[in-house]
DNA sequence: TGGGATT
């Protein structure tokens, strides 16, 4: 086994030594070592637990029955920490690989020792996993980074057993690689050392490094893909309860151009009312969670006053502006959903674009309390149940650029922000990796172009705080590069 | 004002 770099020893276990050893699991052990010259051990040699041993039997009784299989590197019996009593069990390392697995397949389970009721276990100790701890998931590399370029970075910290840089199917770089190596100890001392210790050419961000997704972690991953797959967003999947104040707002913005809509034939604006519709269904799904809607509209134009469309449960449905429904405050649930048991709106029936300023001023307002009282993510909760979803650009003239976006707003609240104009295929605010913050832009694609016209008419300029959102067409790929 | 990935 190669030393970890740095002095910081790996903690697969001692190296080669005589008589007594450290435990490495916090059980008291004592060590046999046999041989008058040190042994040395194959790097790729497993550990090998060894059960259902009789507690009579130290290490030099056990010898002769492992010796037969190879030359024995280690073998200590466990004994409790405490008592020093024998656990009846071992840990075993032979010097080369080849012993271990001969040693696995004629005793695990094959005899059982004097005095026991179950045969003898004979199989890789869990510290060995099965590669999945010393398997390693490497980001961030440069595209031209290759196979050896990813060796020679991790070859000081061990042995290395497989390393795979992932490319696409044109034979390019996807930037990441797996590197396994001998050992847990040596994959953690790369993780240690290199995780975000430089950013190699090339790469957005510093370099990754980290254990590698189990098999079940890759399973849960891929349904995912698979949901996301699905494509355009339907509304009904939504979890419209973590819908938080800025979006409610813009919906109520844009239940405002509704109104205003209220002559035929206006063009873009009746487009909205088509959509609008479209959400009031999606409401229907939230509605117990939501307090009812008002029976009558509040004066100056609300929503409930809207012409031509079904019901007005819609655009109530997703208000927690429960100025807007009064008589529903202290109902049960709409205080954690909606107010943050912090500070409640104030109970007034300010027309839509008073709700509006309301709602940013309120949370701008929750934005500056200390964090304990009012952390951002109470005002936009995470939600666990929103898969991810896959990047994919819209057709041409369907993808939006919008900039200024709040701070806090995350890709839930871009998509609740443009479904009304139409299916949006996806949505993303970019994160600084580094921090987690917001860069404050991002990108929405529809699958047509007239939802994306409607978007940027209803939508550019839009003012949030001291500041408007800009919302435009995305610019095609290469719109930067002069020649 | 651009896509951060898991054989």
């Amino acid at each position: 086994m190669a030393a970890a770099p740095g002095g910081s020893a790996p903690p697969a276990g001692p190296g080669p030594r005589l008589g007594f050893s450290t435990a490495d699991s916090g059980v008291g052990m004592s060590g046999l070592n046999p041989g008058p010259a040190v042994p040395m051990k194959d790097h790729d040699a497993i550990k090998l637990f060894v059960g259902q041993i009789p507690r009579g039997l130290d290490e030099q009784d056990l010898k002769p029955l492992f010796e037969e299989f190879g030359r024995i590197y280690e073998l200590t019996v466990l004994k409790d920490r405490l008592t020093g009593l024998h656990k009846g069990c071992a840990f075993l390392t032979y010097c080369a690989r080849d012993s271990a697995l001969k040693a696995q397949s004629a005793l695990h389970e094959q005899k059982t020792l004097p005095g026991m009721n179950r045969p003898i276990q004979v199989k890789p100790a869990a510290s060995e996993g099965r590669g999945e701890d010393r398997k390693l998931f490497v980001g961030m590399l440069g595209k031209q980074q290759g196979e050896e370029d990813v060796r020679r970075l991790f070859q000081p910290f061990g042995h290395i057993e497989e390393c795979t840089v992932l490319r696409s199917p044109d034979g390019t770089s996807k930037g990441c690689a797996f590197v396994k190596f001998g050992s847990q100890g040596e994959a953690q001392a790369a993780i240690q050392s290199l995780h975000g210790s430089r950013t190699m050419a090339g790469a957005s961000s510093s370099l990754v490094v980290k254990l590698a997704d189990t098999d079940r972690e890759r399973a849960l991953r891929r349904m995912q893909q698979m949901a996301g797959q699905l494509g355009a967003f339907h509304p009904a999947p939504l979890p419209l309860g973590a819908c938080g104040a800025y979006t409610t707002a813009i919906l109520q913005h844009q239940a405002a151009l509704l109104a205003a809509a209220q002559g035929p034939g206006l063009g873009p604006v009746a487009a909205v009312a088509a959509q609008m519709q479209h959400v009031a269904a999606f409401s229907l799904v939230a509605a117990p969670l939501l307090p009812a809607a008002a029976p009558s509209s509040p004066p100056g134009g609300g929503p409930g006053a809207l012409p031509g469309l079904p019901a007005p449960i819609g655009v109530n449905g997703f208000g927690p502006l429960t100025p807007l429904t009064p008589q529903t405050s202290g109902q049960p649930g709409s205080d954690s959903l909606y107010n943050n048991g912090l500070s409640p709106y104030p109970a007034q029936s300010p027309g839509v674009a008073d709700a509006l300023q309301q709602a940013y001023a309120g949370t701008h307002h929750y934005a500056a309390y200390p964090s304990a009282y009012a952390p951002v993510s109470t005002t936009f909760p995470q939600q666990p149940s929103a898969l991810p979803q896959q990047q994919r650009e819209g057709p041409e003239g369907c993808n939006l650029f919008i900039y200024h976006l709040p701070q806090e707003f995350g890709d839930a609240e871009l998509i609740q922000t443009f479904l009304p104009f139409g299916a949006v295929v996806s949505a993303k605010v970019f994160v600084d990796r580094a921090t987690n913050q917001s860069k404050c832009f991002g990108f929405v694609s529809f699958d047509n172009p007239t939802s994306a016209q409607t978007a940027i008419q209803a939508m550019n300029g839009f003012q949030i705080g001291m500041k408007r959102l800009k919302v435009q067409l995305k610019r095609p790929k290469d719109a930067n590069r002069p020649y």
